[in-house]
DNA sequence: TTACCCCTTGATGTGCACTTTAAGGCAAGG
DNA sequence: CCTTGCCTTAAAGTGCACATCAAGGGGTAA
């Protein structure tokens, strides 16, 4: 697979799969008799892990260094584990910081509606749309927090 | 309260106090009679707000369009309402994805333990440590992903 | 042969969210 | 009077994660 079906594949530009190989994010990719890369399901599958692991915000530098440890066929599983230790920290603090977000918003929109001219139709399927989510801190959130905002 | 004390007080450079007011995301500052910003706790709160979105991965430029809508009292809540959805889409998926990476890396880490010199304490301690986040989905991710990664 | 479409590398450009620098003003302390 | 320490603005610089460009090569089809 050349990499533009690559690129296609994976949802990543071509430039960023030549940019990722380059800061080793990726193994070195064979090539064929002209110098074009041949990219392999192996290499979609890495580009796909690296992919998941950017949105989930780890920075290319952290991502490198937790790869390279792997591609090292050394003995460093310690280190492998600290590397996603503190990563898993940064990531669950990051999910916590989201939710917390995502709470204030939510109890933004729920007093919106106490103001709005919508129908009770209208109010009632939001309400069954984000039970859920306000479930757990319905309606009181923190005190320090300016309530316009 | 002089910017300097209102970047202590809220972990934000003053540089960026600035930044955010040249920005709209907070309102225009109050200056005392020689031209220097008088920071009250309105402010104050107003910078946590924008520090908490921030860190929930809201750009400045859809930060500002949210916040103008509230700076015009005029009767926008539909276009309010609406900013505030699509934010929150994107932020739930942004807690979704990170979810997703978080769970990837948890089963990793248990796999990593079954190759390991380590004490049966350590194990159980990590595995009580962990518990909850692997409770809903133990051990068995997307068939799709590269388990070397 | 020409056109077209794919590829290569290396260099340079881009957008975001600030940070840093430059040049200067005001007030208090020694 | 001079230094210290706060402040101001405008402009330029920074780091990240790519995107785009320039200059060239290979393969196929009309």
């Amino acid at each position: 697979m050349n990499i533009k079906e690559a690129s296609e594949k994976t949802g990543v530009s071509s430039a960023a799969i030549r940019y990722y190989e380059k800061e080793s994010l990726i193994p070195a990719i064979d090539r064929t008799p002209v110098g074009n890369r041949d990219i392999d399901d192996r290499i979609i599958r890495r580009i796909r892990f690296v992919t998941q692991m950017r949105a989930a915000g780890m920075s290319i530098e952290n991502l490198r260094r937790y790869i390279q440890l792997f591609d090292a066929q050394e003995d460093n599983t310690k280190e492998q584990k600290a590397l996603l230790q503190e990563q898993l920290g940064v990531m669950e603090e990051k999910r916590d910081d989201l939710q917390a977000a995502i709470d204030h918003l939510n109890y933004k929109l729920n007093h919106f509606y106490d103001h709005m001219e919508s129908t009770e139709e209208e109010l009632r399927a939001l309400e069954r749309e984000h039970a859920d989510k306000v479930a757990k801190q319905d309606d009181t959130p923190e005190d320090e927090s300016d309530h316009n905002f």
